[in-house]
DNA sequence: CTTATATTTAACCTTATAGTTAATTAACTC
DNA sequence: GAGTTAATTAACTATAAGGTTAAATATAAG
């Protein structure tokens, strides 16, 4: 994994570090607030390892008040991501037949003999 | 890795799988056409597995003509992903300063002594 | 300086990922 | 049915992920 973008979309591929992300979409919350819904299923340890991943990728800033490690919600690597799926939104958004007639004049001869590619 | 969601972020998080579902946005392409632009990089059976991992994701839906297995974009679980992330929307849009100022009512008393969790 | 709370690090285990090469299956063409 | 193209499966390897327990560090409070 080298690029933030990979990194973030794998940060976000786990539940457990999904529901860290809503607990602190309401606010900073320090690493037990953030660990105590998930200590019936797994260690503290496990928790710090989470933050640490979400962290990295930049989906949360750590910082320091006095013991306690108070992390925060960070939007930015939220938004790269929001921004990369955002390409795609015609996709899903209902003007739905209106692509896919498009995509069919675009990718006219497909590959009538497994060679072209709807490019050119 | 169980739910969807998961595993839909972990198939989004590797940069080879995220060209294939760039190159899929401009329409349909077979295995080999989706491997042409990584054979100097992986084998075959390499990408075989990308897209096994897409598919099963529910990225990618892969069909039959001939000897060929056609790939096409699957927008359901883009947009599921989507969603997930519009939830935090509020926080990379400018209203930035508003938000902040609201996330300090909320929690405002965040942790005077490492207890309570700003939620009370 | 001892104790308590908060959090991390170390060492380890198990399973999943991402890749490889070689062999196999599938469908078409001659 | 022999050969060709398309794609997958099998068997294997190396590394990363996600978890564990036990020990260490950081800060505060007696």
């Amino acid at each position: 994994m080298q690029d933030k973008l990979s990194q973030t979309f794998a940060a976000l591929s786990d539940p457990t570090r999904r529901a860290v992300l809503a607990r602190l979409a309401q606010g900073e919350a320090s690493v037990t607030d953030l660990a105590q819904p998930f200590l019936k299923d797994m260690s503290l340890p496990a928790i710090t390892k989470h933050l640490k991943v979400l962290e990295k990728a930049g989906l949360i800033t750590k910082t320091r008040e006095a013991q306690w490690r108070p992390c925060k919600l960070n939007p930015d690597a939220l938004k790269d991501a929001a921004d990369w799926m955002e390409q795609y939104r015609m996709f899903w958004e209902e003007s739905f037949d209106r692509l896919d007639a498009y995509l069919k004049t675009v990718s006219s001869a497909k590959h009538g003999k497994g060679k072209t590619n709807g490019n050119e």
